[in-house]
RNA sequence: GCCGAAGUGGCUCAGGGGUAGAGCAAUUCACUCGUAAUGAAUAGGUCGUGGGUUCAAUUCCCACCUUCGGCUCCA
């Protein structure tokens, strides 16, 4: 999607050239000289797929992030095993070294044409094409696609090239429609770089956080419940010190708790109107013959509370926290470890607020959510996304509220893309999105204005006019979910989480077993001070306990033989420098309580993004 | 849910119509050790679940479950 925006925003002349691959390229320059170049890649992979399998029937292959795709119509599909087979024939195709021909054709022309080359989808996009868009066409031996372009000049200059992945996917990504064939590759001018890309790929798993969460044991997944994720000891070490860190800034930030419950009647869902719009997301139970439903959102229970008591305009805004369980029923194809799961912690608000207050919570609340995401060191990107066509409410409404959302985005001079129709259909909203390992984004953050609650259960307080006035209500998430933003934690720090926010902060190890004693009064004084520290006095070689420690991602090893004994001191060994050298017990300790309560993370003040 | 792939001891994986094997981890013993793996021995698996084919299934077939890569959806 962003790639196709790309492309569209090239002046038109530019779409015409087509691209010399300049090493000297950077930049803008660069992204466009390498969108071409992908896009290009498709083209080879269609052709070579064509040649093997003449039948197929072609539908669209764009340039992506990194990489490309085609997607195809075939009976029976691809399979991975295909794939080498369709690389072996692309080589030929870039061996050959074809020249890549650019024509155009009158509108007619085009769909006869498109016609005769019996493509079915490529004559549905001829058809769509506005009447006085110039219509063009890629040749490369005889082979010829409909396409915009820009592309290379000849098949040769895709010399380093990989097929990745098939998976399926549905024409018009509309589930109604048929599901084809999608072949995933990535291709560089240069096999260095193709390699660097590969190479990255791989590191990326390594720091997956369905793999790190098992090796140090921090969440476990069971058949018993497929998306309802079991937190083990370690996780939920983390989990606490994220949620105390979190009670931390919200208070500060004039936020109050409230919990409300996991199960709630129809009727109230019926008048939320939950019942209507979610009720496939809902799991729903039977209590004395009567209907309930298990919480998919917090907002009713939220509703309630403010309802508990008349308000007055001195009582707002009012911003009540909610770390609320809630569960959804997710297609079981789009559960993913921690990510994406059926039951999740939302750290939930909702402000009540009168309507000159909207401006400075928002802003507020973005504030609030950018100092933590910035505690952690993440890229985060802001989406504003508008009114959807299935909108409910006025639309005067959805103008203000959009206008004032933008408005506090350009006002904190805030780096943001507008998503026009994403908004949810009671209101628009702001979206904030982190990079996981491998670069999808997921969206954390959310602020929504919500026009229908208020309305719905009949909000109301009482202005300095001694009137009835309907409140406004922003519902927002910082972290987003507990879960998956601990997943996005360990991805970021490849579990080698801030001394801080280590399930296991300190390891005393002895040397041999007539330290035992000494290890023992250090281990004990540690935890005596507060620190998450164990105890290895177990009959090992310290190269043994010191590698086990490591692969722990134990922030600091402490080691302890006659000499520190003797001398009352530590050897200190951190989980990323290596052997830093002796110290006292006490310096150690004093050292250690600074890390805790400053939060310090070497991560974020780090400008190298590993 | 849909398309494709995969499920073998705690983990990583090999194998294959005649009821299973390695490395690491675990346990025991010996070594008493200075910054990423001391050695030896032992134990551990109804090969995801349920059917079917067969004299015989973990291996072949079918269904289901779960996981992985996508699509769709979303925190």
């Amino acid at each position: 999607m962003p790639d196709e925006a790309k492309r569209q925003h090239l002046p038109a002349e530019d779409k015409k050239e087509q691209v010399v691959m300049t090493t000297t390229a950077d930049g803008e320059k660069e992204d466009q000289d390498m969108h071409a170049f992908w896009h290009s890649s498709s083209h080879l992979l269609a052709h070579a797929v064509k040649r093997l399998f003449p039948e197929t029937k072609l539908a669209i292959g764009p340039a992506i992030e990194n990489g490309f795709y085609y997607d195809f119509d075939r009976e029976g599909g691809f399979t991975t095993e295909d794939l080498p087979v369709i690389e072996e024939e692309m080589k030929k195709i870039a061996k050959a070294n074809y020249r890549i021909e650019r024509f155009t054709l009158p509108r007619d022309e085009a769909i006869e044409y498109v016609k005769q080359q019996d493509e079915p989808y490529k004559l549905e996009m001829v058809l769509a094409l506005p009447e006085d868009e110039e219509i063009s066409f890629y040749k490369q031996e005889d082979f010829t696609d409909l396409c915009a372009g820009p592309h290379v000049r000849y098949t040769k200059q895709i010399k380093a090239f990989k097929l990745l992945s098939v998976s399926g996917a549905y024409w018009h990504g509309d589930e109604k429609n048929k599901m084809l064939t999608r072949i995933y590759g990535v291709s560089y001018p240069k096999k260095e770089q193709l390699d660097r890309y590969l190479k990255q790929l791989e590191e990326a798993k390594l720091r997956d956080h369905r793999k790190l969460g098992r090796e140090l044991e921090l969440f476990m997944t069971s058949e018993a419940g497929p998306g309802f994720p079991f937190f083990l000891p370690k996780g939920m070490v983390l989990r606490e010190l994220l949620v105390d860190y979190w009670k931390e800034l919200h208070r500060e930030a004039g936020y109050v708790l409230v919990s409300t419950p996991m199960i709630l009647s129809r009727s109230l869902w019926e008048e939320s109107g939950h019942w209507d719009h979610y009720k496939d997301n809902m799991y729903t139970v039977v209590i004395d013959e009567q209907d309930y439903a298990v919480k998919p959102m917090n907002c009713p229970g939220g509703m309630l509370i403010y309802k508990n008591k008349p308000h007055s305009y001195r009582d707002l805004p009012l911003r009540m926290g909610e770390l609320g369980l809630v569960h959804r029923h997710e297609k079981s194809g789009t559960l993913h470890g921690l990510m994406r799961v059926r039951a999740f912690t939302q750290d939930d608000a909702h402000i009540f607020m009168t309507p000159d207050q909207i401006e400075d919570e928002v802003s507020g609340i973005i504030r609030l959510i950018d100092r933590i995401y910035s505690a952690f060191g993440f890229k985060y990107r802001v989406e504003l996304s508008t009114r959807p066509e299935n909108s409910m409410g006025d639309i005067e409404d959805w103008n203000r509220a959009e206008s004032v959302l933008q408005k506090v985005l350009e006002d904190m001079g805030a780096d943001y893309r507008i998503n026009p129709g994403d908004g949810a259909f009671y209101g628009p909203k702001i979206d904030f999105h982190i990079e996981d390992a491998i670069g999808r984004g997921w969206q954390c953050g959310t602020i929504q204005l919500d026009f229908q609650m208020p309305q719905r259960f009949d909000l109301e307080y009482t202005g300095s006019d001694g009137a009835k006035h309907r409140p406004i209500v922003v519902h927002r998430t910082a972290l987003g979910a507990l879960e998956r933003f601990i997943a996005i934690l360990i991805e970021h720090y490849s579990g080698k989480f801030p001394f801080w926010l280590s399930p296991e902060q300190v390891r005393v190890l002895s040397i041999s077993q007539q330290n035992s004693a000494y290890a023992e009064e250090v281990f004990k004084r540690l935890r005596l001070e507060g620190f998450r520290a164990e105890l290895d006095v177990r009959d090992e070689k310290i190269g043994y306990k010191i590698r086990e420690a490591q692969l722990a991602k134990i922030p600091y090893m402490l080691v302890v033989g006659d000499r520190e004994a003797e001398e009352k001191t530590l050897s200190v060994r951190s989980r990323d420098e290596g052997n830093i050298g002796s110290l006292g017990i006490d310096a150690f300790i004093v050292k250690a309580h600074e890390l805790n309560t400053t939060r310090y993370d070497a991560a974020a003040v780090d400008t190298e993004d590993e």
